[in-house]
DNA sequence: CAATTTAGTTAGCATAGCTAACTATATTCT
DNA sequence: AGAATATAGTTAGCTATGCTAACTAAATTG
């Protein structure tokens, strides 16, 4: 099954990828995360918001944990500091059990802030690629996606 | 030296392009932390083992503290947990400041059978693309490593 | 050999992950 | 309707991870 011909990846080509791939991601992040530091939030909170900024509108607190695969007394804490720090409103709905969670305008604005400081960054360093690089990363990082969804 | 005249990737194709990756890096982990909960060990005991395993011989406890992105306090009880645990060993140096940090046989058995099952979930989701996905997606990672080592 | 610098640890604080156990509201079943 | 059950969130308590400040011990420097 090593067909050596046909342009399939052998198994250890594709454990050998997906160990490159994983270890990339761990050191991205690694260095975007100090640049995540400046805006006073945690990084779960910034997580939890980043989904209700831009995972389009307000969410109960179930539907945010199982956004962050993240067991619900997790999500309740965050939150709370959340909340605490003026980022987030809670609201009723229909159902007295769930809450309606919503970003205020300041959540949004720190959010937005963060976002573009931490991808600044990344830009920058995408920009010192060649243009023929920087296409072929463009157009890869939609097969990424793909492979994610597939998790 | 931002290429004004080549249609390649503007400024904001470019900010939207880190985003992208930013995200996607972000959900891969969040989907592969899972599996790593079942070693028992924690995320950043697990990173640092794998320097110590994967990253070519025993460190300094500064050494692997830059390694991983982390202030020496963090990084010394990060340590103090894999030695209790009976991961990692500390010897002496030359240097009596110095500690000499090396991966025990079981410590390396442990990363490795983590790293398997980690690995495991990425290869089969990087199998269900086509051969030539695959084949981009591993040019991607070439790319990828690049635009890190720029960060 | 005293002063300084360097490596690592200890102490104390905050965030973040978990499970178990609780409260409050909805739903279902008799 | 009323009791039993299910669901949404919270609270309590544990561990792990991040930080800074302050400490100890060893090496280097003046």
């Amino acid at each position: 099954m090593t067909d050596v011909k046909s342009k399939r990846l052998s198994g250890s080509e594709t454990f050998e990828a997906a160990d490159r791939l994983h270890s990339a991601a761990i050191h991205l992040l690694r260095r975007l995360r100090v640049r995540d530091r400046e805006s006073g939030v945690g990084p779960a909170q910034l997580s939890a918001l980043s989904v209700l900024v831009l995972g389009g509108g307000p969410r109960s607190l179930g539907e945010l944990a199982e956004a962050e695969q993240v067991r619900p007394p997790t999500m309740s804490r965050i939150v709370a500091g959340l909340v605490r720090a003026g980022l987030v409103r809670r609201g009723k709905t229909e159902d007295g059990r769930r809450v309606r969670l919503e970003a205020t305008a300041k959540g949004t604005r720190i959010l937005q802030e963060g976002r573009r400081r931490r991808v600044e960054s990344l830009a920058q360093a995408l920009s010192s690629l060649s243009s023929e690089d920087r296409e072929k990363l463009s157009a890869l990082i939609d097969h990424l996606e793909k492979v994610i969804r597939h998790l």
